[in-house]
DNA sequence: AATTGGTTCTGAACCGTTACGGTCCTTTCA
DNA sequence: TGAAAGGACCGTAACGGTTCAGAACCAATT
């Protein structure tokens, strides 16, 4: 029977001919797929946990360009591509647990997030992206600590001092607002958590006092939250030269709240972001480019020959700092101060 | 052991803790989902058949809503969605065989597909979307034929006469250039036929020869394939008034050559898409709105509650025509001429 | 005629789970 | 005190394939 459909070669034409003849006249619809799985010990398919709502999967543009690389990877090899569900209000791992694949690729997700735990708990193969390196599990990102660095080096060396940060979500509950420094330190986030601490180095290195440095975080990423955060760090201290956004999303949100002040970029106050995504592009932003795209293709190859290897690889992408029309030296050098010894 | 895990209501504490323990002790990671599956006959997705390669369904606006709208459906019932590869070039329906889900949406493909035939045989519940009504299954889309009509009396009562069209590909081989009258009426692409007919028809009401009016097809879906065929278009006949395209992304490309040539929008030509990506509204496309992410939404709705019925379904969603700024009268009224009777 | 080799075909075991029904023990009530 | 009722626990039979060992068959060689 299984031979019929699967190995012509095994029975002769004669017979294969009757027995699929017999089959459809039964009705049979062909071998059930979730069968031949659990015989097989094969899916045929990745399972992809990104612990937002799945649907945000295709608002995010970086999101997107991650997807398409790995959907990419899946094409190759011919697998499917499957989205879990991961509702990150509620505890529920079941999903999780239903899900039958035959490797995990987790894409950007608190690192004390349960459903990454039951991930790990599964004896399948897995990757991990844009998160810490576990030494377990294979893992690919960038250098979000180090790009971060180079970018505010190229600020100070254009003369900012007085600067002001929105960031991205640094735990799972919610906080918009000014961040303090422990939370910054205990960032669950660890994309984010990394990104500040480059600033922060960079900054300290010039003289700034990070600790004055107002950092506003926003639970939702999209473009209000962008400009509701840039108004929040204006608001407090309307000198800041700079205000450098953890993404491009936030960025162009940060540029329409300056646009709605009559601020003119980068005349009188430089935005910047962090991505490269599309339509930053288009606006010009000063930015750090990274290989969303080839991230989840990277990802998708790394799990897809899971081979018996000794020890998890792990994979760092390069990052491209580009510098657009949306930073300059800020205006004028009198009132220029900076916090610091 | 599986109440252990399932129905802890089903036995003491005391036995449950013992029995998880011995479990953790022996390395046991859980229950095996697919082994699961085939026990209670759910395998927790759905699948989406799309038949362009996977990494289309990220490239393409459309697409994405499309995406969204269906990942918001599953996120609610707590389902998976499993992107079936189909490479379209290769004849392998084995990725719809091995696909274990609950059902299938199927997207936007040609109705000869060989992968269409392959779901319609799967014993699941199936939704088509954007596909003629096949009567067995249901079905959701919108009213091209009506949408395109009206969008086509709205051109012809600003004056045009005298039109090109750029369509997206229309069967599965590949030809890009001039459609015949045969190819669009054998158009495989229900989506593209419709559109093509409804404009055929309003034209023809209008007195316009359309067996005249120069149609040119693209294979690939992307704006340089709108600026191309534009640019064939106005090659062949530098007169038209009037560049209709079947999609939002074609009419982006046909306005860059509108540009490159020159040529003032909409004084000197018209230019119209469909769909109504977010991309087309900055441009003031003038277009026709559908519901994309809706439209996703419904599919995994209907399919999702697929209690035993009757008989199949079918949805349709309303679509605007918006009148932008890159629609006007014709210049002038003497070159103006027209084919006809 | 018996042995050998090769091919085609059949049957049984196994994959890991859940559903179901039966046994056993404890409690309750006449 | 005995019977009935109920709860906790356990054993077994599918679910629908794949795989593999070995039976059956046929032809060729010794």
């Amino acid at each position: 029977m299984s031979n019929a459909y699967n190995r012509p070669d095994q029975l002769s034409p004669e017979l294969r001919r009757r027995v699929l003849d017999t089959a459809r006249r039964l009705g049979y619809p062909g071998p059930d797929p979730v069968a031949r799985s659990l015989r097989t010990r094969k899916a045929g398919a990745v399972g992809l946990l990104l612990t937002e709502n799945l649907s945000y999967a295709f608002r995010d543009p970086a999101a997107i360009g991650f997807l398409e690389g790995l959907a990419l990877a899946c094409e190759d090899a011919g697998t499917g591509l499957l989205l879990v569900p991961a509702n990150p209000e509620r505890e529920d791992v079941a999903s999780v647990h239903r899900a039958g694949v035959d490797g995990f690729v987790v894409y950007s997700v608190p690192d004390d997030d349960p459903h990454l735990a039951a991930v790990l708990e599964r004896p399948v193969p897995t990757v991990v992206c844009d998160q810490p390196d576990l030494g377990t599990v294979d893992r690919v990102g960038i250098d979000d600590r180090g790009a971060m660095y180079e970018l505010a080096k190229h600020l100070i060396s254009l003369g900012h001092r007085r600067i002001g940060v929105v960031c991205m979500r640094l735990a799972r509950d919610r906080n918009d607002g000014f961040v303090t420094a422990d939370r910054q330190h205990a960032a669950h986030f660890h994309v984010q958590r990394n990104r500040l601490s480059g600033l922060a180095e960079a900054f300290s290195e010039a003289g700034v006092d990070w600790s004055q440095v107002p950092v506003v975080e926003r639970f939702d990423h999209n473009m209000a939250s962008g400009a509701s955060g840039a108004a929040q760090v204006l608001d407090r201290d309307p000198q800041v030269t700079a205000l450098i956004c953890t993404s491009d999303v936030l960025a162009l949100g940060a540029l329409t709240e300056a646009a709605r002040r009559g601020l003119r970029v980068p005349h009188d106050i430089t935005v910047t972001g962090f991505d490269g995504i599309r339509a930053g592009e288009e606006a010009g932003l000063t930015t750090v480019r990274q290989p969303v795209m080839e991230k989840g293709r990277a990802a998708g190859k790394l799990l897809l020959d899971a081979n018996e290897r000794s020890r998890p690889r792990s994979v760092n992408l390069a990052t491209e700092l580009i510098i657009g029309k949306t930073s300059g030296a800020p205006r004028g050098g009198a009132e220029e101060r900076w916090f610091g010894p």
